[in-house]
DNA sequence: TGTGAATACTAATTCAAC
DNA sequence: GTTGAATTAGTATTCACA
């Protein structure tokens, strides 16, 4: 078991359980046979951005990052750089290509950041779909993600 | 001063300033002569549900909350049990009428909750009127907002 | 009810080992 | 580069009192 994936079953267990406390996560990863200690959680918990949250009700629960802007855009960046083939546009619609396996990523990142132009956004292996609810919606998308390559 | 006050200036001082500690929102509260301990500002950051965020750079800053789904359901509920008036549809349309005043913050909150299904929503006084994308999203956003009344 | 002082508890870091 | 044990740093709570 590797770090990442570690990070990716925390992620997990923070969705569907109320983890209060580092050791409360080290007993649950404990329960699926994966053994770390208090001071693992804690950087791992620093590296995924996990924040420590007053419940509403009592106590602290820990909970998935929220993530600003400047950081969606900095993914949104790496992302299509690493993965870019090609943008076009016509209509409402907007095409972006990329190499195989990468297109969902770079979607989800373009659903949440562009939720006010889109109307729709669907991806298969290596192509997104953006219809945009405007054709000025869709010249400000395209813009914009112009500037990402 | 009161708590109440206090409670105010912490969320301005966070806004301005990179708190890392409780101690140091001590000390930037005396610097403004008001004299407080850890223990007090421990408690207001549970009050206030201020998150400790792994900071991008270097290590932790306290921040102003993010409100979940459920904690902007509970704001629904009050505002429209307390001021609403009628709710009705038609086409992709829908409209909620509200005790005068009332509108602009069940606006706000709708226009956050519903994204999804929403292409438009505006307000005047005591009225909101919402477009939605589909005639689908128009059913699930009136179903969804009839649960509130 | 709101608070500080002391204390208990929790989380972050150091340090050594791998 | 990653980890656990031990430690330190930081935070929450208790308890007494205004």
């Amino acid at each position: 078991m590797k770090k990442e994936e570690r990070h990716q079953l925390i992620i997990q267990l923070l969705e569907k359980e109320n983890i209060q406390k580092q050791e409360e996560l080290v007993k649950a990863l404990q329960e699926r046979d994966i053994a770390v200690t208090q001071a693992t959680v804690s950087r791992d918990i620093k590296e995924l951005k996990l924040i420590k949250v007053p419940a509403t009700g009592d106590g602290y629960r820990y909970s998935l990052p929220v993530e600003s802007d400047e950081e969606m855009n900095e993914k949104l960046t790496k992302l299509i750089k690493n993965a870019f083939v090609s943008l076009d546009h016509m209509d409402k619609f907007v095409t972006l290509k990329t190499l195989p396996g990468n297109a969902s990523a770079i979607a989800n990142l373009i659903d949440k950041r562009f939720t006010k132009e889109l109307f729709a956004i669907l991806n298969d292996d290596d192509n997104i779909l953006m219809i945009t609810k405007t054709t000025q919606a869709r010249e400000r998308l395209f813009q914009e993600l112009q500037k990402y390559i």
